[in-house]
DNA sequence: CAGAACTGTTTATGTCGTACACTATTCAGC
DNA sequence: GCTGAATAGTGTACGACATAAACAGTTCTG
């Protein structure tokens, strides 16, 4: 029976979380957890999520597909691991800068990650079991706004709205920098030509070019990070 | 062979696009595409979207799996339909009501959608060809935005940061909602007492409760829509 | 040194998507 | 009406995949 895409919660905290002491007893292990994982992400990286099965994972090393099971409880763990190494550590940001440079700066090397491992955004839509890696880029990111007035609530949601905004942009920039790309703007631009009379806003809107591909990524972090400008604006003019 | 997860370009723009004629020989059709895309969307909101299996669908009619294959050619394509289906024809909005206030109602439409359909914010992670409704629902949002003094570029950048903030809180609404939200909490709060030492940011933001649950949704948007505001307001200036 | 604990392998099971061949049905054209 | 082509649904088969269970070889503990 395959087990839930969720897991099993309480092996995840385990390894991600845990302090995984040696056995003392057996032979020696050949593998390790890390090195796992490692290869798991290096083939979602070139091939895809879909690419990663335990099988493919395991003649990496020339083992047998099982022998994955005595350092993973499962696929859906393993692809948690994958997340928290995928995303690595976060970096400190520049505390001498105000709020907002520092929250771009998360925002853009968030956005780089999620565009070196374009499996994550899909891998990372579940509800899961946050490693290590992950709760620190989002404590780096709240760190960021702990300068301003804003309360904890606001300050979280605040956080989360960029996080947004960056998964967001980033699978837009995945889906239109992939070969794939292609095909599939060449497919739209068909559609649009034979039923195009339908959609004229849409039209226009595809028919102009943005300056650069970067754009679409620019102008949606600066409305969020505008409109939190206006909230720390206020806050600060409320004392 | 598995087929790729795009599935085939073309035979997903002639279902979703084409003009399906009725072929003149051979048996009647007992089923349809209409009722097979609807079995297979009430399967996925009840059960997630790993449950649509074509068994399962087929089973629904009390047909076998392969039956399924003289609708849809293959899975892929058959979750496309279902996306078009799932996001059903997009409201029209009040136009005599400014940009904002029609972006709004869009955005809290869409969102309900996508709390309808929790699968449909996986679904649509890939890149595939857009149906019907889809497009309709850019069009409608983008014609909002007409009144504005925006640049059709912009109006796009806009319409797309709109989007991206909806999905994203969707993705956070639908994951605190399902009953598995609750073992996430309890598990994460249990993190948090152990290592919280290292995160004092996010401890705190945390420990502050939302006033409700609908907040965070609320506060990303509104972020968003203030910064659009911003341009637009920057731009009637121009004239 | 005996056996417990462990690693990696072998074998087997169940699920899933789908290719292919077969049967039964319906209609177009003679 | 009769015949054959096109079509709908079925049965069977295959390969990919996750994973359970039993097994064999290795290493350390008592």
């Amino acid at each position: 029976m395959t087990r839930s895409v969720f897991g099993d919660q309480r092996r995840s905290v385990e390894l991600l979380w845990g302090a995984t002491e040696r056995p003392r007893r057996g032979p020696k292990p050949v593998l390790s957890l890390e090195r796992i994982v490692g290869a798991a992400v290096a083939i979602a990286d070139v091939h895809g999520l879909d690419a990663v099965s335990m099988e493919r994972v395991a003649k990496e090393f020339g083992f047998t597909t099982m022998s994955l099971y005595r350092y993973v409880p499962g696929k859906a763990e393993l692809i948690d691991l994958m997340i928290d190494l995928g995303l690595g550590e976060p970096p400190a940001l520049d505390a001498s800068r105000a709020w907002r440079s520092q929250l771009e700066d998360w925002a853009r090397r968030l956005h780089s990650i999620f565009n070196e491992h374009p499996w994550a955004l899909a891998a990372t839509g579940r509800l899961r079991v946050m490693g290590p890696n992950e709760l620190k880029w989002l404590e780096v990111g709240l760190h960021a706004l702990s300068g301003t007035g804003l309360t904890a609530s606001e300050r979280r949601a605040a956080c989360l709205a960029v996080l947004g905004q960056v998964r967001s942009m980033a699978q837009f920039s995945v889906n239109t920098s992939r070969l794939t790309g292609e095909q599939w703007e060449r497919a739209t631009r068909a559609l649009m030509k034979e039923h195009g009379g339908a959609y004229p806003e849409l039209s226009r809107a595809l028919a102009a070019k943005p300056s650069s591909r970067r754009d679409p990524f620019r102008f949606g972090l600066r409305c969020v990070l505008d409109g939190i400008g206006l909230l720390v604006a206020r806050r600060s003019g409320d004392r």
